[in-house]
DNA sequence: AATTAGTTTGACCGATCGGTCAGATCAGTT
DNA sequence: AACTGATCTGACCGATCGGTCAAACTAATT
């Protein structure tokens, strides 16, 4: 996944590199140029995420991504062209990691283990990235302007689990379930721990510090599902 | 509920008229200033919700609040006092609405009928009220910075539903859940239809116009959280 | 006709926005 | 030391932002 953002930003800075301009400098000084430019747009891309994430494309500046990435304006677009290029390409960068978050199984898995790790997976990656979940649904609740022409790959893996289920469903290892919406269910509630963070916090009454009993949230919606696929 | 916006939106029109001046004016003519306010107010607070639901707080402007309501700029600023304000008004605006969102039982409801009810009066607001539904994600989303100071009343609600479910678990009516993480498993997944309604259509090839099929959706959903309870 | 309260308007304010640019500075090679 | 490409900087651009204001206008009352 990191070498996939290495493509989408920094186009000015790559371009002059990607020319394979003759060979004045040595592979290690390259090498060494080429390293550094990664972690700058790796900063970036976190500083961007965090920005975007508490004030959508529009409400975030340049200036504030600058400062949290330690750079200043015009160096920021001496890595990066534009802001709406910064933020298409974070979120494709964010749709690529959640290919592999999809349901999916290995042969042998039972429909119950496919559930939990499924749901293990995604409260984990959203309590480790919560502002790439945020990010990713303020898009979504916003009407998707940007990345509504990104998510073809997204249609492939959410058929891909609709059959899976629909398997389950004819082989009748569990209860009719509309596999679909079944699969939109899971992804409903495991994004509600990542996004709405602040409101569960508060309706739990833990402090700014504290955080929610994973184990106990993971424990609960697993069940919610699998009871409803009648396998607990 | 739309008394009370009367009370929130218009800071500065209202003040003049609050002072009790002496009669110079009939009745009448003061009503009909006063209904015209009214719709006015409402006409902005609509315009104002959309602006804000696809654009954030920061992103949307008042310039397009205003041309969107068929008001100038100086115009809308004579109705409001500042954007954050209106957004704030509007914020609360929608929590009022909620407040008749929440778990409730008369006497004689059976748990099933209650969630039954529920998923269908939330599922219909959110069909109905897709943009202010957005507009209160994208708030939290963006870690509330608006909102923090005013969802008291918010966790009363929750605390008489928590102890609504724990009731029903403690009779032994339904199968054992924790009543808090069930009540947000139902919000998200509610809420998920109007919040997500791009990805949901996408999701179900559907085209601009078409709706998704809100009867499949209740039943689903319904059969979902019903299922966890073990009542049917 | 004169008065009054309520409303609308165009011009305007300082601040910030995204983005640019010429030139200074830096690091590495010869 | 001279050179070269990569990087950094302060000053700057036009556009838009939220918001204001005095002056003009409207409609009802006396």
């Amino acid at each position: 996944m990191g070498s996939r953002s290495a493509h989408h930003l920094c186009a000015k800075a790559m371009t002059q590199q990607n020319a394979e301009n003759q060979e004045t400098q040595t592979s290690r000084a390259r090498d060494k140029v080429l390293e550094r430019r990664r972690m700058i747009l790796a900063t970036i891309r976190d500083a961007a995420i965090d920005e975007f994430a508490s004030k959508g494309l529009i409400g975030a500046s340049t200036q504030a991504i600058a400062q949290r990435a330690g750079l200043t304006k015009p160096q920021l677009h001496y890595y990066i062209s534009s802001k709406e290029e910064l933020y298409e390409d974070i979120l494709v960068y964010i749709l690529d990691e959640w290919q592999e978050l999809f349901l999916s199984a290995s042969t042998g898995d039972t429909p119950a283990d496919v559930i939990r790790a499924y749901v293990h997976k995604k409260l984990e990656y959203g309590r480790r990235n919560p502002n790439a979940s945020r990010l990713f649904t303020t898009e979504i609740a916003n009407g998707a302007p940007v990345l509504g022409r990104h998510w073809a790959p997204y249609q492939a893996s959410t058929r891909e689990a609709v059959g899976l289920i629909q398997s389950w469903v004819d082989q009748g290892l569990v209860r009719a379930v509309d596999p679909l919406l079944f699969q939109m269910h899971i992804w409903a509630v495991t994004q509600h721990y990542a996004d709405f963070d602040v409101q569960v916090r508060n309706m739990m009454n833990l402090d700014e510090g504290e955080e929610p009993d994973y184990g106990q949230i993971e424990k609960e919606v697993t069940s919610l599902f699998l009871r409803a696929l009648g396998i607990e």
